[in-house]
RNA sequence: GCGGGUGUCGCCAAGCGGUUAAGGCCCCGGAUUGUGGUUCCGGUAUACGUGGGUUCGAUUCCCAUCACUCGCCCCA
């Protein structure tokens, strides 16, 4: 055992690998605090009859392209594409291009209505990483399929609600719109140019360019000279006065009536657009002000086209997703699961039995594999937090009898084994 | 793709031209080889991101580069 010194003659300093941009390594207390939210969710969203569903990570680029929108930058200039043979493969940017995609080829629509499916997992973006923003992130999703009903849409935004309510998540806020379909925003098109026109040269380029391509999207410009255009009287009354077709009125005005029956806040904000192509009627986000730059938590509404858009038959839908990150941002620290028995142990044949008995009976146990003296091994117990620790030596494995000691009061019995597990 | 900030042991963190490069936490051992949390003592580690330059001498100054981070764009 002479060594240390010489084994390392030559010094080759091996180099040292990181994770690549973008990407978290998600272990210890933070990892705790995911599966606890991550089981939550799983039991809201099963309790009321949804259903989890698991798609592939990567997707034909085709299928992005299709269904997120070809101008969209998720599309333009935010996929991981690669090549593989004769396929472009691009990894999933967000979820519900996939979950479509499984829908129409699977037949879910010939499943009873509504279809309701749950996603979680990872998802995939380049783009320059941030406070909230990461190259992998992961998100919770959620889908509800073959339904044009107000209700349908409010039972998506009450789970998103609800489950947030649950957490506590501190200064959210739920922001919610109407922009109709896409006949609608043909009417809005013509309509709006009028009213900007005028305006015009004042507006950035991009707004410039949207001009042209989706007057729509100018709404959300974060440029101050261009805000304060949109907000300008005439357009502010112009936007407010709807202009979408008497079916997405009564649509949305159905939705807004639940929610106020639930006292659920919101604020109906007529700029909220949403940069995803594919939404029609009703579109809402969930932010907070504790997040910093990145501040919506969930984002998601009605897409009634999209299915159709993927090959399948005419299907309305509703969703959302929430970022996984984002929402872990929010949650306070979670109430950890204590260390029930330490057992103290150099029989360990014994111990495990004991251990065995006492897991089946949804305790925590953790067994001291160190063969180091007791008192090492009390230490031990002491640092990991337990209630309590179970001492078998020689001649307690001989008597089937077993130490309690508890930690807190330092009080301590010997108990039979076979009577201890009858009664603990 | 474009801006700002930061890089000293696993973590936090002093030093700002000449130091054996502090200290704390964690970890390990001992006091206490079948009974802990407190305390005391001791110990481990290729720690100055990397490469150049200035200097008799750079962790300290300059340049570049990389990484991380925050923001813009956009989104979860």
């Amino acid at each position: 055992m002479a060594n240390t010194q010489e084994s390392t003659p030559t010094k080759t300093r091996k180099e040292t690998l990181n994770r690549p941009k973008g990407t978290q390594d998600i272990f210890g207390n933070d990892i705790e605090r995911w599966e606890y939210v991550e089981s939550l969710c799983r039991l809201q969203f099963q309790n009321a009859g949804y259903q989890e569903i698991r798609t592939p990570a990567f997707e034909h680029t085709e299928l992005f392209e299709r269904g997120v929108g070809e101008g969209t930058d998720i599309v333009n200039k935010e996929m991981y594409t690669f090549e593989k043979g004769d396929r472009r493969l691009s990894l999933r940017p967000e979820g519900t291009a996939g979950v479509v995609r499984s829908f129409v080829e699977q037949g879910m629509s010939r499943w009873p209505k509504p279809v309701k499916l749950y996603y979680m997992g990872p998802m995939f973006r380049y783009e320059r990483p941030q406070a909230g923003r990461q190259r992998q992130f992961h998100q919770v999703g959620l889908e509800l399929f073959g339904l044009d009903t107000p209700a349908a849409d409010a039972e998506v935004i009450l789970m998103a609600m609800r489950l947030f309510q649950k957490l506590n998540l501190p200064n959210l806020s739920l922001e919610i719109n109407n922009i109709g379909t896409p006949e609608c925003r043909e009417r809005f098109k013509s309509n709006f140019r009028q009213h900007v026109e005028p305006h015009l040269a004042t507006l950035c380029e991009d707004c410039r360019t949207r001009y042209n391509t989706n007057p729509l999207r100018m709404l959300d410009c974060k440029n101050p000279t261009c805000k304060a255009v949109y907000a300008e009287p005439d357009i502010k009354t112009f936007l407010e006065t709807d202009f979408t077709s008497e079916d997405c009125q009564v649509h949305f005005a159905g939705v807004i009536q639940i929610l106020d029956a639930l006292k659920i806040p919101y604020r109906r904000n007529f700029y909220l657009v949403r940069g995803l192509d594919y939404y029609t009627k009703t579109v809402f986000e969930i932010t907070s002000t504790n997040l910093g730059a990145q501040n919506a938590v969930c984002g998601g509404g009605r897409y009634n086209r999209l299915v159709e858009d993927l090959g399948g038959p005419e299907t309305p839908a509703v969703g959302w997703a929430l970022g996984m990150e984002r929402l872990m941002a929010l949650v306070g620290e979670l109430p950890k699961r204590d260390l029930d028995f330490y057992i103290v142990t150099d029989q360990h044949a014994v111990a495990f039995e004991l251990a065995d008995a006492l897991r089946g009976q949804d305790y925590k146990v953790d067994v001291d594999l160190s063969g180091k003296g007791f008192g090492k091994q009390f230490e031990r117990a002491a640092k990991l937090g337990a209630r309590q620790v179970i001492t078998i030596g020689e001649a307690e494995a001989q008597n089937g009898e077993l130490k309690l000691k508890n930690l807190q009061t330092g009080e301590q019995f010997t108990h039979k084994t076979a009577a201890f597990l009858d009664q603990v």
